[in-house]
DNA sequence: AATAGTTTCAACCGCCGGGCC
DNA sequence: AGGCCCGGCGGTTGAAACTAT
């Protein structure tokens, strides 16, 4: 490791400093705007970190090419926008990624394939490049380690393997032809996921494409398991995803912009990924059924909102349930509060009248019991209102 | 101790879309 | 309409740190 796990600030600004040395004068090249200046590019040195932590702190956020002229930096508006993001801003969060970091990266890669970004915003304090960094160098090669040691161990009877491979079984025999996996898991899963709206966003959809067997490749993975893959993981770790921001204990999963710091327990806003339900909602796009639901988000198809708002309920309330019932499967000796309320309010977070729920008996089941089609044919059946929170 | 191989991650590159003229 | 600029994004690179031999 370069740097180690948990290094703060400081560490991190000594290690700088020792590269700056060797890197200083050499890094300058011309100015391609023919203005006869010189812009260093390649290492920051702490004086010009400081330059533009300062003028950051001073004027707040403007166009990067007049930050960079203004505060007397020798870089390019590009390269002040990077360093600022990625390093300098004041709120980032320092040190390794925890389990529970880990765990929603994985989960939400599940989702969202290489959108960096739109992983980034919902881990707070983490940035796409960090996160990137972290996928390519780490959790790739760990699922594949993992894949490997589940190879060639079939008996393992841990109960989330056992839970992937049954999702995963009518995937992985597919054909072998890049680019047509993905969608061959959909029908094979009855799905009727068909994005032609937008074909540059939707790429990483179909990037999955590129890869014949969810769990035996580099790459996006996991195509339908992850959602209870992390949602187990969350569970089993009782603690709160950013429990270093907030003292709730909460577990805030696939939030938009919105962990449910103050409320204790579990607030479920899970994307939609769980193969066999989105189906039965025509679901018009994975892009769809993850940006447009909040009334604050960024889409432009403006066009769909309200059904897409519905189709969000609708698959809020599906997931809630297919993730509470495998956490009945799973539960040991947590005590499940599952909450109700009227379809209307789904998703509508801070804005939940929560109600007990007894819970049915008819959902509980140990793991080794689990027979996943029957249990996907179940969910649809489930009450509508469902949600849950964890004591 | 030396060195070759591997890992990590900061930073760059090229592309794209939006806004403005 | 077309060119230019800018911000944002994902992919890639390469130097430094680390590990194995």
């Amino acid at each position: 490791m370069r740097k180690p796990a948990g290094a703060d600030h400081h560490n991190t600004i000594i290690m700088v400093k020792e590269k700056v040395v060797k890197n200083n004068n050499i890094n300058v090249i011309s100015n391609n705007k023919g203005s006869g200046g010189k812009l260093r590019k390649g290492l920051w040195s702490p004086e010009e970190d400081e330059k533009l932590m300062n003028y950051m702190l001073t004027n707040g956020q403007g166009c990067w090419s007049d930050i960079a002229r203004n505060a007397g930096l020798q870089r390019c508006g590009k390269s002040c926008r990077l360093r600022w993001i990625n390093y300098l801003r004041p709120d980032l969060k320092r040190g390794a990624f925890s389990p529970q970091e880990e765990q929603l990266i994985i989960h939400l890669h599940s989702i969202l394939g290489n959108r960096w970004s739109q992983i980034a915003a919902r881990l707070p304090g983490r940035t796409d490049n960090e996160i990137k960094n972290f996928w390519n160098s780490t959790i790739k090669k760990r699922l594949k380690n993992n894949n490997n040691n589940s190879e060639s161990s079939p008996n393992n009877s841990d109960s989330m393997s056992e839970l992937i491979k049954a999702t995963t079984t009518t995937t992985t025999n597919m054909g072998s032809a890049t680019g047509t996996i993905f969608m061959q898991e959909y029908e094979v899963a009855g799905m009727n996921c068909m994005d032609s709206s937008r074909s540059s966003s939707c790429s990483s959809m179909h990037n999955l494409g590129q890869f014949t067997n969810p769990f035996n490749h580099e790459g996006n993975i996991f195509v339908d398991a992850n959602p209870l893959f992390n949602l187990s993981a969350c569970l089993q770790q009782g603690g709160g995803m950013d429990d270093q921001n907030n003292s709730s204990g909460g577990v805030g999963l696939g939030g938009f912009e919105d962990y449910d710091h103050d409320h204790a327990g579990v607030l479920m806003e899970l994307p939609y990924a769980v193969m066999g339900l989105e189906n039965d909602l025509s679901v018009p796009g994975l892009e769809h059924n993850t940006g447009v639901i909040r009334s604050n988000n960024n889409h432009h198809d403006h066009d769909h909102d309200d059904e897409y708002v519905n189709l969000d309920k609708k698959l809020n309330n599906n997931n809630k349930q297919l993730l509470n019932q495998y956490y009945l499967m799973n539960q040991t000796s947590s005590k499940v509060e599952v909450d109700e309320y009227p379809l209307d309010q789904v998703g509508e977070i801070g804005n939940i009248n929560h109600h007990h729920w007894e819970g049915s008996e008819s959902f509980k089941m140990g793991s080794d019991q689990l027979d996943w089609e029957a249990f996907l044919a179940n969910v649809s059946s489930l009450p509508n209102y469902l949600d849950f929170h964890l004591d």
